[in-house]
DNA sequence: ACGCCGATCCGGCGTTTGTCGGAGGGCGCG
DNA sequence: CGCGCCCTCCGACAAACGCCGGATCGGCGT
């Protein structure tokens, strides 16, 4: 339940307190100062969350650096927090994968809602499935089929709800696979949502 | 198999030329040069991508508000576009969900590369996985059993790679649906991947 | 040492799934 | 009209699934 969050600071004080900030709402959080500390992190513990400065050790692009690895690689949500935005730095935080900027100073207050509102994103998974089912090319009914289908129902608990009999759902089940190229619910799943 | 693209531009000339650029790349392009049309678009029709210019018709941020529309409640990846970058645009393009921007001027390949990119991307869900079943507190052989199921593999297929009797296997994974609180492959995919 | 827990195995039972063949009705198009 | 497509339903069957009781074994704690 508790989202595991990566803080990377160089500044000890305000680290340790946004640390403990995060901490006391709920979050799990690692705090380190550096680059490589971030990524023996991260390669050590999965993430969910991650807040990095974007000049550390005053390398000004350190975290930035950061930000293939943590969000592109990895698929961490990634807040990038500086004191002097430029263009060219937030453009490249954009570019790199960085989900929100965040200028100093801020309210440890600010970030645990910024972190609270990205933990709930990534919930919906809703256009994924629409995607996906449009691209196999199903007629309306096959859609519809598929749709409650993906959403954990069986056969049965889906013919109730549209109105017809099992065995036809069973049919349109197994169209929905052959278009798919599958040839059962968890490879249908694992069509929708590859990995 | 082709990506629908939404683009927003209000140059009816650049408008016209990228779309028939990126068509003849092999996306499937609708082209728009106002808010309104955007919107109307997109309640009609589904899309995977945006293209959008921040400035239309002479307001300053018209592009930008469609930003929650299409990134957030759609998440529809797009690619903000603009010739004049300045912080604020780029800050809240980031901060309300896009994925890229690209400074004018750029050529109809370099977007067509960009959003070939961002269509590959979003194509592996194995974080989502793992923080799944992380935070369903599995054992060690439960979480490698579930990461095979969630693969779409039978018990019989599970077995066989981990070196267990079926039945095992069917032991594990009901313990797997117990702690997730689930009570099939189907409901256990839907609760990795709600919707 | 005893108990507890996790991992491993077995047999079996009822249910669900996926597929096959067959059969009808509706609807649009040449 | 006939043809194709979509939706609908049925019976049947093998396979897979989910769960039950019961069993052994090794580690770990007090």
């Amino acid at each position: 339940m508790t989202s595991r969050v990566l803080l990377v600071e160089d500044d000890d004080e305000a680290r340790e307190t946004l640390a403990r900030a995060l901490r006391r709402r709920g979050f799990e959080c690692e705090a380190v100062g550096d680059e490589a500390a971030a990524r023996a992190a991260v390669a050590a513990a999965p993430f969910d969350l991650a807040v990095v400065d974007v000049v550390l050790r005053g390398d000004e692009t350190a975290g930035l650096r950061l930000l293939p690895e943590l969000a592109r690689e990895r698929g961490i949500r990634t807040v990038v927090i500086t004191a002097f935005a430029d263009v060219a730095k937030v453009k490249r935080a954009l570019n790199d994968g960085a989900r929100y900027l965040l200028e100093k100073p801020f309210g440890a207050a600010e970030l645990a809602d910024l972190l609270h509102q990205l933990q709930a994103e990534e919930g919906d998974f809703a256009p994924i499935v629409e995607r996906a089912l449009r691209k196999a090319g199903l007629t309306e009914k096959e859609t519809a089929v598929a749709r409650l289908v993906l959403k954990g129902l069986t056969s049965a608990e889906v013919a109730r709800l549209e109105g017809n009999s099992e065995k036809t759902v069973r049919q349109h089940v197994s169209r929905v696979f052959a278009k798919c190229g599958v040839s059962s619910r968890a490879e249908l799943f694992h069509y929708v949502f590859p990995s």
